[in-house]
DNA sequence: CTGAAAGCGCTAACAA
DNA sequence: TTGTTAGCGCTTTCAG
């Protein structure tokens, strides 16, 4: 059991190996590989180098040589109140578990939208686009360049490409539904950034549900913001103000309605008394408050799952493989931010 | 200004750009790489042909070539409280940031520590550890094969290699000072977990200030935990039943406070009245609670900025540079979860 | 200032 | 079942 005082496993290659081993290095190649076309005895040898050596195989000759990656490049808008959101952190969370165990890497790109499609994306086997925010063309390339991808928290309706979004019209119309079951007909809306597919898909749930209630559309209950907190106070400021003040409210997120609680506290107005709240994601932190926040919950792990498996199929053998589009239920989950009135 | 209708950029090489230029490979190569041995006329032909083609090197070409790697591996252990929490995501954002900023690729490991080191890590050009728990060899590993690597949020005395970390014990101890010095003598402490460094040291820094200041250590006092909510839940459960009940606490992360305050709440009791509670983290969410937490900023951004810094110096030309270890200050941030007392 | 040619470490026909 | 060999696309001497 003489250990070979071998110096960092940096440059031992393929050669060493097949050299301690007493093979050529396709032999190696292919044990590696697990093309199973090696006798017995040689494979164990060459098993045996490679721990003797701690061969690690150089990914980029594989790469160059194969023409394949799997790399896996997350793209996430660096928006405030889209990458710093608890959104974020669990698509971050859920792509890199799953992308673990189909064993891709997955390289983390914050994009400023604005610059153009990265060079290292050149060396990506397949890419998530979270949220394509001016960054469509980005998109484009990326399919006309024929590299797997997939986007996800954006239903893209007109390009060939699979996507897998959540259902935020329907979430946000069944959270202004619960309301006006609730006997709120003054209801306002803060919305998070519209230039997302979200929040515009928010607002139009919210619309809906006023439509087919019958109740008008006040464009002064609609409140737009960009999903900071700053903003949602500057709302909720507002709404405290106004000479018709709403009795509830449906937020855009659920970091905002939580800055919507704080301003109420600060004016000393009672939540849900003064005014309901329902929020949207299902953030924990909504938990925590004075009172617990009723929000819709969008799964965004599943949304997460559901891409990562959909890009792995793509960067799969089957090539040229249909597009998928799926969208996602929403739930609404009832807690303590809201009641009925009259 | 015809468009040669080019197909997928996935193809042009070096060779093509060379031959559409009317120049060879190697002066391509000269132009991309900015050698500046290079007649204006060729370079502007060059760039043309590079815009027209839409050329863009392969990296792993370029890696294979020069054996050297531009990607970062950040790893993070998949600890439930500790991926699972406001400071991932900081630490996620803030490399990822400066990552872009510094043209390094950020490959994102959610490691299971107990697997080896990823082979994927044969690639890359240098590592960001971060909290290394039960992942030390993995450092070790690193060291010896002469990667680059920097480790961060834990203070690694007996190793060659960079380490910024926070003062936790420092932190924890202005807390526990700070309740002192409002009168409380009865002061317990919610742990996180104490395989990790972070909260072993705050444990420690919680411990000396009560022996700085002639204040017995009571065991049942410390309760330890694995950072996760429902543990944090289950020690306030504890601590609001105990007979001689503590009148403050300090814990160790805001997301384990708010849990504490939730629990509080259900409970009937007040805070600050009942209980003072003292955080760590200064975690946004801290202030949306009904009353805002009392907590010890840790300089999270400062210390990924200072990571990402350092691994660049160190991946950068001036090879076999000597080590740096940095201890970054914390800040006691004082807001409404404390009462004097007596 | 420029180009030819030798690799970098690996995979994949193609022969043997 | 195995080995030979020709690339993969780029960088880098080394001549010219």
């Amino acid at each position: 059991m003489t250990r070979t005082k071998k110096s960092p496993s940096k440059n031992v290659s393929i050669e060493d190996v097949a050299r301690l081993a007493g093979v050529s290095i396709t032999t190696v190649s292919r044990v590696i590989n697990k093309i199973g076309t090696v006798k017995e005895k040689n494979r164990l040898q060459v098993l045996d180098a490679v721990k003797e050596l701690k061969f690690q195989p150089s990914i980029f000759a594989q790469r160059l040589a194969t023409g394949k990656s799997n790399v896996v490049a997350l793209l996430i808008p660096r928006y405030e109140g889209v990458f710093y959101s608890f959104y974020a952190l669990e698509l971050i969370r859920a792509c890199g578990t799953l992308c673990e165990a189909f064993k891709l890497d997955l390289l983390l790109h914050l994009t400023d939208s604005h610059s153009r499609i990265p060079l290292n994306l050149r060396g990506a086997g397949g890419i998530i686009f979270s949220d394509i925010i001016g960054t469509r063309f980005q998109v484009e390339e990326a399919i006309s360049s024929g590299i797997p991808c997939v986007v996800i928290n954006n239903y893209v309706q007109d390009l060939p490409v699979s996507c897998i979004a959540v259902d935020n019209a329907g979430g946000a119309e069944s959270a202004v539904n619960y309301l006006i079951s609730l006997g709120h007909k003054k209801i306002a809306h803060i919305s998070g950034d519209v230039s997302t597919q979200a929040a515009a898909k928010r607002l139009e749930g919210y619309e809906q549900a006023l439509k087919k209630n019958n109740i008008a559309i006040k464009e002064e209950y609609i409140l737009k913001t960009d999903y900071s907190r700053g903003q949602a106070r500057s709302a909720a400021e507002k709404i405290f103000k106004m000479s018709d003040m709403p009795t509830a409210v449906f937020v855009g997120s659920d970091s905002m309605a939580l800055e919507v609680m704080a301003v109420a506290r600060e004016l000393g107005k009672n939540i849900p008394n003064d005014l309901s709240i329902v929020g949207f994601d299902d953030n924990p932190s909504g938990l925590y408050g004075p009172v617990a926040l009723t929000t819709v919950r969008q799964p965004l792990i599943k949304m997460a799952e559901e891409g990562v498996k959909e890009l792995n199929r793509l960067m799969g053998p089957k090539k040229g493989a249909s597009t998928k589009k799926i969208i996602l239920p929403t739930e609404l989950v009832i807690r303590e931010s809201c009641r009925p009135i009259k």
